[in-house]
DNA sequence: TCTTAATGTTTCTGCTGTAAACATAGGGAC
DNA sequence: GTCCCTATGTTTACAGCAGAAACATTAAGA
């Protein structure tokens, strides 16, 4: 049963994940560097060590925030390119990837610094990525060709929303439009 | 004078270019986030606070670190690219942005993350960049055009480094001659 | 020779991650 | 209903960190 909790029962209920929306709303204001469990772990109302009962270290509460971070990118990019055709849809598929980026600066950086083999997520396992294979097939006429578009696209928008997260390019919606643009990126 | 100093000196000589030398080094076998003050200073054979000395504090150094990183890194381009034909530099350019990346993991992202405006090192301020950019010229045909094909280009290789520094992708240099090919790359 | 500024050292504070020992409470076996 | 076990908390402790403050040493110029 749900502990109704009035103000402050020994058992917290829910640290875990109590602690990974913590972490999440957390990782909107502070950089990466600065999360502290103790901080955490106060804010929630809980002792510092309360946190290794349910993580085994600090690394392991950054990676579960990762991996949730993952799933919201994966989301945004589904529903930018919800609707449209296929070639639409690619460009709309990395401009997603580049705008959620810039709106979850810190857990994009988490995502991709903690979280090994993104690539399946990105280009492969799930329906939306199947379709942006698919384009890239038409597009280059191979098998080859398309797997090497495919990275090719995914440099692009990763690198775009890099540089513009370490402010070394304007953090600007019409050069998002300008960078990602098929007919002047991928030729053949 | 030189102190000569056959052990300890009270006074180290040059402490401020020894712990830059020691961070250096440091980052080639240690990840940013491990570097401590203190570990550096034992290294050079200072008390932890000698540093404060010649740098306000922690930040400062690293950025010292990062300058040192950004001048490497633009050396290794300019040899790259040294003799070659305008394309061909172009690619190979890339080429050297990518490889040195992957040589100086530590030391490429701190120097993104600690320097602002390195877009001006990259693709401006030099005789190597203004030959870049002469290339983006005669390939688009247009200022305008140039300057897009720039920032795609950077966006590429940054995005191709991260991503294998990140172990999203192989760390293999045949992709990377693969993913930075003008002939599939950057239509018209 | 005396003074002074540059560059060291010691000592201290408050923060961090995390290990170890102890406390509490909720659920199942009897 | 009682008892005990286990999951999940707390307290306490330790070592390492960045950095502030006060003090020590030395080189260099008046």
């Amino acid at each position: 049963m749900v502990t109704v909790s009035t103000s402050k029962a020994y058992h917290h209920g829910d640290l875990r994940s109590a602690l990974v929306s913590a972490g999440l709303a957390a990782l909107e204001t502070t950089d990466i560097g600065e999360i502290s469990l103790r901080h955490l772990a106060r804010e929630v109302g809980v002792s510092a060590t309360a946190v290794y009962r349910h993580f085994p270290d600090k690394n392991a509460l950054m990676q579960a925030l990762a991996e949730a971070g993952i799933d919201q990118m994966a989301d945004w990019q589904r529903r930018a390119a919800a609707g449209a055709q296929e070639s639409e849809a690619f460009a709309a598929t990395g401009r997603a990837y580049v705008r959620w980026a810039l709106a979850n600066p810190a857990l994009f950086r988490l995502a991709f610094g903690q979280c090994d083999q993104i690539g399946p997520t990105v280009f492969g396992d799930n329906e939306a990525a199947q379709m942006l294979r698919r384009f890239a097939q038409r597009h280059t006429g191979s098998e080859a060709g398309a797997q090497r578009l495919m990275v090719q696209a995914w440099a692009v928008v990763h690198g775009l929303a890099m540089l513009m997260l370490d402010g070394q390019l304007p953090r600007d919606e019409a050069l998002i439009d300008q960078v990602i643009d098929a007919r002047t990126l991928f030729a053949a």
